[in-house]
DNA sequence: CACATTTATCATATCATCATGAAGAAAACA
DNA sequence: TGTTTTCTTCATGATGATATGATAAATGTG
């Protein structure tokens, strides 16, 4: 929170892939024309992404890319991590370099790190499948931590 | 979370001030010297924080920055928000234009919602005297929300 | 095999953030 | 008034994220 814009590029696109799954591969041209992204930007995101696991890509013809595992087995870290790490979401607010928890956390430190803590879990456990678009009314299926 | 380094300085500075608030004005040479960060650009980013109401700098011998006001009434997005604005804590974790609220909120995006406005809270509502060091074993002082 | 299609890779450009260095301007004080 | 101290301002450079364009490499199909 928030993302970097390759991170969120990642995102979109994992997640339009999920709502195409079964219609077969899907071109970089496809999805970059459809989020309305640079596509050589995206091909290497896509391709990075294919590196660590979480897509498949064909060349040639009929070719583009597809989900690795199933949208319920991907969380939203395995696809943005890479970009956006979490571990930099729980430094300290101050720049102390790992006084907060150990030498004098304040209580402000405290609270600040109850909040990361919440917002990396959010990113752990949360998956794909669960992002793609509900009826509105939608209820919320997660339960904090 | 997490803050550009900009927004980092300007915390780290502030909190310097409001530790030494009965010795007079500060020069930008200590700070940056005690803070170890670059000083001319403290200098600009202090300045900035001036011109925002959080400090009052004088010149000459024996000038430097005072805070503005008690660190009691100065917030973190006092001091922050103008380099690290709050809003952009509050987009969608996809990017979607406004669509996570209205059209057709997903759980996740409900969910998301909750966290994001917890730090933008967290952000409003501690003080800079909050963030002064306590001893060890402090207890949180912050309620939920 | 030849060709069209598609990803992979590389070289470069752009932009914002972060940083450095030097000169300008105000204030205190002898 | 002159000098020192300090902030203020400007010009420039370094770095990483973002973006673009061209070319290479792989693959399916006739």
């Amino acid at each position: 929170m928030m993302l970097s814009r390759t991170g969120e590029y990642a995102l979109r696109a994992v997640l339009h892939l999920a709502q195409h799954v079964d219609e077969g591969p899907t071109r970089v041209d496809d999805i970059a024309q459809t989020l309305s992204v640079p596509r050589n930007y995206l091909s290497k995101i896509l391709h990075e992404l294919g590196r660590a696991g979480v897509l498949t890509s064909s060349r040639g013809p009929r070719g583009g890319f597809v989900l690795a595992r199933p949208s319920e087995e991907l969380t939203l870290e395995d696809i943005v991590g890479h970009f956006d790490p979490l571990d930099d979401r729980r430094r300290c607010v101050l720049g102390r370099e790992g006084g907060c928890n150990d030498d004098a956390p304040c209580a402000a430190h405290v609270r600040w790190s109850e909040l990361s803590q919440s917002v990396v879990s959010f990113f752990r456990k949360t998956t794909v499948a669960q992002l793609l678009v509900h009826p509105a009314g939608a209820e919320a299926v997660m339960s904090e931590e």
